[in-house]
DNA sequence: CGCTCGCCGTTTTTT
DNA sequence: ACGGCGAGCG
């Protein structure tokens, strides 16, 4: 459905031209007051701020096909989303409100894709050539690691991983390596950072590569350093639509800016968000994007979406009243006219398996009322507490589909063929290169390889190149000369059936069989045979993208969407629940939601205790309630076993003691409200105080009228609320 | 010089 | 429980 940039590809059409009233009444019709003028906003900046759940999506798929009917060519709309699976729904839903009428393909995809797709076109003008290898986050930090060693740095001392973020935060701020180190470096990580940024770059380019964030800033570079090439961009798009728009970095903004800024005529720009949902803040985004739209564009219109389509009033409130303890930006009334509906269910179990035990008794009692496994999903706040449920779930037989968790692109032995793939690419791409030949192992070392690409540099020439002649080339001998040779010399084969024709799903085949990686997996068993499964899996996909595409499948392409998307959905998603992180499960909703693990430490996380953070968090938790459409429950446990052990300190989040008191039940105690439970009405999560033993915690109740506090000092205690005389802190 | 086995710290979220 | 890393062997 989707070519190698996640454009939306469709049955060609010659015309558009007899567009009917009665078509566009179509589209408009069952849009509220709001969406329908956003819709219909014929020209000129505008802002959608759109509530959780009041049809966004509609709004722009429906805008996007009234665009097309009014006459603008698809391929000059370009529209940006956040993730691959938006796009591909997007996509979807557009091509099933125009069905056939669409004349060429609008621009749909997310902004990397886009940049990619633009990148390939003018990469001779950065210093690249248009065979560029993408490095994803792993490809990236093991250059960044070598490079760390090479200047001299303890990779225990400093990780790689926090020089990468250093270095991907500056390139978020449109920093470059020498703009960083002039903007002033202070202590040993942000020396580290500097040091190895020049070098990375540097690294980079010989290695005609680009990370995940260069894709936008040397588009970026691009459009600022080319007139020509901006205006011809500024041209093409005559409208840009953007979702998500909380969710830009400054980066992307000034991408936009670029696009349309100084566009003659109308400045096409049309943006939906919700500031209440930023959640990427960690990785670079700045919701003053959207707060400072209006500032920056005044002469935008500006729509609110405020009815709530999707979720029951009570969840609505929870979700309200949660979020209004964030300094709040832009005003919004959410409002609902789905009826009352169910309270929320907040419920303490005494340890993570007796967790997902009562999620399996709710799901079980959902399926007693006639409902259906997918229409239910596990929300959490880190992937790790994934396992309990996925264990659980396996053995008592539901089935389930897990979002995101190891990605399939990112598995081991799919980037060990794939390397072989960029290689032949690219040739230059040195991790690739460095990958491969250790794939499976063939008696080249650390010291050899190290050796090798010295000369290579030296040479300016591609190590691979090299490696057929090890003796003449470095005096190398024995086993890792054997091991070079072999591997040139499968490499020619590889570059040889690829020059005479060789399908993707051929070379992928070629590389499993004749490198000894499919051998290797086989002597490996189970979990050899299961990984075996995934390059197969890898083949088939390389045909699927054939078949639909009808002919031959460029192997750049393929690349491309390996490096920008997470892979297909999970077979099995009919009738299975859903299990995601709350990052993941944005713009998703279902009738039934189980927020787990909401817990001190893990939701806010244990890393984002700064203010910003905590408000970053309680987002994340105000996204997770949003999506759920009839029934909620939020559940935390007293001990959890985490990093190998158990601890027993486990608190319910505070975020639970926010929650308006009427809205939420114990499912145990029944009666409406913790406060119906409790005089004085206390809350879960709530901090309290007692004259004896101090501050602590509300973790639970154990039935009417008894509470169980965690006290500051590590104590629980189950305490009667007539005679303890707790204080609300 | 490379490889394999046992130990340690470890994970927040994603294109 | 998992991946990276160092030690010790081939």
């Amino acid at each position: 459905m989707a070519d190698a940039d996640g454009n939306l590809i469709l049955p060609a059409m010659e015309s558009i031209l007899s567009t009917g009233l009665a078509e566009v009444e179509q589209l408009l019709s069952g849009l509220n007051e709001a969406q329908r003028e956003a819709v219909v906003h014929p020209e000129g900046p505008l802002l959608i701020l759109a509530g959780a759940g009041s049809g966004k999506t509609r709004v722009l798929t429906h805008r996007l096909a009234y665009l097309v009917h009014q006459g603008v060519p698809p391929d000059r709309i370009l529209a940006i989303t956040f993730t691959n699976r938006a796009a591909r729904e997007m996509a979807e839903r557009v091509e099933r409100l125009l069905g056939e009428r669409l004349g060429g393909l609008p621009w749909l995809s997310t902004f990397h894709a886009a940049c990619a797709r633009i990148l390939r076109a003018n990469a001779e003008r950065v210093g690249l050539t248009a065979n560029f290898s993408i490095y994803d986050q792993q490809d990236s930090r093991r250059l960044i690691k070598n490079l760390l060693e090479e200047e001299g740095y303890d990779p225990k001392r400093i990780s790689e991983s926090r020089i990468q973020q250093e270095i991907s935060a500056a390139k978020n701020r449109l920093l470059d390596a020498a703009a960083y180190r002039s903007q002033g470096v202070e202590g040993e990580l942000e020396e580290a950072a500097a040091a190895v940024f020049a070098r990375y770059e540097q690294a980079l380019l010989e290695a005609n590569a680009v990370d995940f964030d260069d894709l936008l800033l040397h588009v970026v570079r691009l459009l600022e350093g080319a007139e020509e090439v901006r205006d011809h961009y500024m041209r093409r798009f005559l409208h840009v639509l953007v979702d998500e728009y909380q969710d830009t970095n400054p980066v992307q903004y000034r991408l936009l800016r670029l696009l349309v800024k100084d566009r003659p005529g109308s400045r096409n720009l049309a943006v939906v968000g919700d500031d209440a949902q930023s959640i990427y803040r960690f990785r670079g985004a700045d919701v003053r994007n959207i707060l400072e739209f209006q500032r920056d564009f005044p002469e935008a219109k500006v729509v609110k979406l405020e009815q709530n389509y999707r979720s029951t009033q009570l969840i609505l409130e929870a979700a309200n009243g949660v979020i209004a303890s964030n300094r709040r930006s832009l005003e919004k009334r959410l409002w609902s006219e789905l009826g009352e509906g169910e309270p929320v269910y907040v419920s303490g179990l005494p340890d993570d398996l007796a967790e997902a035990y009562f999620v399996v008794e709710e799901l079980e009692r959902y399926l007693g009322e006639g409902g259906r496994l997918s229409q239910a999903a596990v929300f959490y706040r880190t992937h790790s507490l994934s396992r309990v449920f996925e264990e659980l779930f396996n053995r008592t037989g539901i089935p389930y589909r897990l979002v995101g968790a190891l990605r399939f692109f990112e598995r081991a032995e799919v980037k060990d063929v794939l390397s072989y793939l960029r290689l032949l690419v690219n040739p230059w791409d040195h991790v690739a290169f460095a990958r491969a030949l250790g794939a499976p192992r063939r008696g080249v070392g650390e010291a050899t390889l190290a050796r090798l690409q010295a000369i290579a540099r030296e040479r300016s020439q591609p190590a691979v190149e090299l490696a057929g002649e090890p003796e003449v080339v470095g005096g190398f001998a024995g086993k890792p000369a054997r091991g070079l040779r072999e591997f040139a010399s499968l490499y020619g084969h590889l570059a040889g059936l690829r020059a005479g024709g060789a399908t993707v799903a051929e070379l992928i085949e070629t590389v499993v069989s004749a490198s000894g990686l499919g051998e290797a997996l086989e002597a490996e068993g189970v979990e050899g045979a299961e990984r075996l499964e995934n390059l197969g899996q890898l083949v088939a996909m390389a045909r699927e993208r054939e078949r639909e595409l009808g002919g031959p499948l460029p192997l750049e392409e393929f690349l491309q969407q390996t490096a920008l998307s997470e892979g297909e959905e999970e077979p099995g998603a009919e009738g299975a629940v859903t299990l995601t992180t709350l990052h993941n499960a944005k713009g998703s909703e279902f009738p039934l939601v189980f927020i787990v693990g909401c817990e001190e430490g893990l939701i806010p996380h244990i890393n984002s205790q700064g203010e910003e953070d905590l408000e970053e968090e309680r987002r994340l938790f105000y996204v997770g309630l949003t999506r759920a459409m009839r029934r909620l429950y939020l559940t935390y446990a007293y001990s959890r076993y985490r990093f190998g052990r158990r601890r027993y300190d486990q608190l319910p989040s505070r975020f639970l003691g926010e929650l308006p008191r009427e809205v939420v039940v114990d499912p145990r105690l029944g009666g409406v409200g913790a406060g119906a439970a409790v005089p004085g009405s206390f809350a879960v999560g709530e901090r309290v105080a007692h004259d004896l033993f101090g501050a602590g915690t509300i973790c639970g109740f154990e039935r009417e009228g008894v509470v169980k506090v965690r006290f500051d000092d590590g104590a629980l205690r189950t305490l009667l609320l007539e005679h303890a005389k707790l204080r609300r802190l």
